[in-house]
DNA sequence: CGTTTTTGACCGGCGC
DNA sequence: GCGCCGGTCAAAAACG
């Protein structure tokens, strides 16, 4: 979010370490939100918090005591996107400005995958909607974003192909779900009930 | 007919 | 203050 063009643009990092080794990675299995470190919101200096946790889950092991792979480099490569204002003009044209108060800037811990996979929208378990799409600079490809679409969950991601390997899809996600993903659910309910006709005994 | 996607406009921050 | 830029809104279209 934050807006620093001019010298070193690049608000993704679009240099996150690759893996060093094809994970076994299955877009379908479902996956836990590992444990984030809670903000301490630092004046303005953005909390930009960058694991890569198919690396992790792959077996890579962290030094213990060590420090993580809190990346947050920014690649310069100017290039401007020409991409024409499309001229049909259609949904969307509202002049009215009388919106209600947004939400506050708050900037919550976000963290990042890279997956390799044919697919955009890899499905982790949750229904997500798609509510923006913008042209990437430097990027043929766009950056899509969604949001979680349970009722009071608001937990947001965007994805992103590199330009450069147009098979590595980069997911962010920024925030915590509040609620069990519905396949999650799905997943533990014969096992929940396995465990309370054990527990009568 | 309800939900999701599409897509230009709008908003707020930051650099100059 | 202006303009760029990234993120979000929301009307209409698309989808089932």
């Amino acid at each position: 979010m934050e807006g620093n063009h001019g010298a070193a643009q690049q608000t993704l990092p679009a240099e996150i370490p690759p893996f060093p080794s094809p994970s076994p990675f299955q877009p379908s299995s479902p996956m836990l939100l590992p444990p984030l470190t809670q903000d301490q919101s630092n004046d303005q200096a953005t909390n930009y918090l960058d694991i890569d946790w198919v690396y992790l889950l792959s077996g890579g092991a962290l030094n213990p005591g060590g420090d993580q792979q809190t990346v947050a480099s920014a690649s310069s490569a100017a290039a401007n996107v020409v991409y024409g204002g499309s001229g049909g003009n259609r949904g969307g044209g509202k002049s009215k400005m009388g919106r209600v108060s947004r939400a506050k800037k708050t900037v919550p811990p976000r963290f990042a995958f890279h997956t390799k996979s044919a697919d955009d929208v890899l499905d982790d378990g949750y229904r997500w909607r798609k509510y923006g799409q913008k042209a990437v600079k430097n990027s043929i490809h766009p950056r899509s974003y969604y949001r979680c679409t349970y009722h009071t969950c608001n937990v947001k991601k965007q994805i992103q192909r590199l330009s450069r390997d147009t098979s590595i899809v980069v997911t962010t996600y920024e925030g915590i779900h509040n609620h069990p993903s519905e396949k999650l659910m799905e997943a533990l309910t014969p096992l929940l009930k396995q465990l309370q006709f054990l527990a009568r005994f």
